[in-house]
DNA sequence: TCATTAACTATACAAAAGGATACTACTATA
DNA sequence: TATAGTAGTATCCTTTTGTATAGTTAATGA
């Protein structure tokens, strides 16, 4: 069971250069740096979506596999395994016949989740922009 | 010249499963599919660093070059590219000796800004955490 | 005269990411 | 007996990404 997620007016305000002058100043090398940083750790194809459908719920490998749209067993296993040694998932098998295992977010995992709304907001609003054009 | 950026706390609250009912409810799957679209326009290394160093004003090829830390000149002309036919940022030339071209973000790349915002202080404490930890 | 800058493109190549298929071990079900 | 499901690994192959080097045009600076 889950509550419906609670989409508020964001109040994070950004504001950036407006004119042509410290365009390359320390506030803007620190902000990219910042963001390379996330990129190392999140980067690629399938890794935000993973993060995203565990958001919902420990999921079993094949559930995640059917909640990755495209994604193959090799690439989910491999971006698993990199998440896991980030700490934003765990892993967990159980000795049942066949074996089950689970995945679970991490409390460190779910800090991640204010990007992961952001994107999913984004998409959002451009599917109907795309839409609405053609 | 540029105001510094203002953060605030985000009170959007991402409320998701607790328990594993639903977990493949359609609100998972619309919220991981507007994830992918996402992901199709800003997914890989070097995007949303590139946007993210636009949001501080214009800038030129070769001022880009050195923002971006680590990408050459195939790939920056690429990712421009692809940029620009999304509608994300504009590309103007100049006929100055020798040519001038500037880059700049659209209104509807700005939109993008609330993303590379989170993943900006997501880095930012990423940072912090990894530093304390060895 | 020579080097340098700007904003690239062209070419060749290497490395990483991703995809397709087959296969494992084990059990349950038809 | 045959099939399906679970959680993968192994292998091979293609595509994407990235790197390095050279070349373009015209102007400025030493």
């Amino acid at each position: 069971m889950y509550r419906e997620a609670i989409i508020e007016e964001q109040s994070a305000e950004i504001v950036v250069a407006e004119g042509g002058h410290d365009k390359n100043s320390p506030t803007c090398t620190n902000y990219l740096r910042s963001i390379h940083d996330t990129l190392d750790i999140i980067s690629g194809k399938w890794k935000v979506t993973i993060i995203g459908s565990l958001s919902f719920g420990k999921k079993r490998f094949m559930e995640l596999q059917r909640d990755v749209e495209g994604i193959g067993a090799k690439m989910l296993s491999k971006e698993l395994r990199e998440l896991e040694i980030n700490g934003l998932v765990t892993r967990t098998v159980y000795n049942t016949k066949p074996v089950t295992v689970e995945y679970q977010i991490t409390e460190y995992g779910k800090t991640l989740q204010p990007i992961i709304f952001e994107m999913s907001k984004w998409g959002t609003q451009h599917r109907k922009r795309i839409m609405s054009k053609d």
